[in-house]
DNA sequence: CTTTCTGTTATACTGTAACTATAACAGATA
DNA sequence: TATCTGTTATAGTTACAGTATAACAGAAAG
């Protein structure tokens, strides 16, 4: 798994941790029951503090993309909740749809790009 | 214009503002030429400080949204740039996709929510 | 010309979140 | 026993969000 923090970025280290692995899961280069490396192990190839990927795994656990197994440490695990999920992707999707829509994207650009995106990912 | 701020979101405040103001740009609630008000005024309406708006204004003349005219205040003004906002846009709805797609999201139900949104939206 | 609106800028303070740094504890494994 | 794992606690720094005043300059209206 390879994981690049942009130490520059306004986004949140532990965020961009927690993004990273989300499409490293989509994209089927991490699979149900993969084990993730310790928060100890990743904080040091990072170069950054182990609390730091251990908020990341939390996140990751409270949202339903791994558990953690005190003998493996953390495990890919999708807890899959369709209805919420969906709820939850409009709100994101609302704003993102709304900039781009000022700037005259049309409907047939994002469906473009919805498509792109989805080659990318191949989890099934 | 109506504004809804949810002082219990971990949203910020100004982010929360500059969003709307998208949002009713993207809905034809604004329209190019409009003149938002005042950040004292819009400040007091919402019981905030008026820095906190100026602040949402100044993110939102540099994203191209608005242009500020000493006379007029903040005028609804798009400098469109459709490559640019492409990227933008694909870079997030990377991660809001991977998210959906771990929960079994298809492509075809994203297509349908983005259909769904533009139904909101009338700018052209 | 004066008053009052506008945006802009500067400064200072509080509160909170992100991140780091140690340290310690308990369970699992070799 | 030694070493790995996750977990928790505490403490410190840094940065940002938000508030609070204050002041300045240009524009508009009296």
């Amino acid at each position: 798994m390879i994981i690049e923090i942009d130490f520059n970025s306004d986004e949140a280290i532990y965020i961009q941790l927690r993004n990273q692995i989300i499409v490293e899961i989509a994209a089927a280069r991490l699979h149900e029951g993969d084990t993730l490396p310790s928060v100890r192990q990743l904080a040091e190839t990072i170069g950054i503090n182990m609390h730091t990927v251990n908020k990341a795994y939390s996140v990751l656990k409270q949202e339903g993309f791994v558990s953690i197994d005190r003998r493996k440490g953390a495990v890919v695990a999708i807890d899959p909740n369709k209805v919420i999920a969906m709820e939850e992707m409009k709100d994101e999707l609302r704003v993102a749809l709304a900039k781009g829509c000022c700037r005259n994207i049309s409907k047939a650009d994002v469906h473009a790009l919805v498509d792109e995106i989805f080659e990318e990912y191949q989890y099934q």
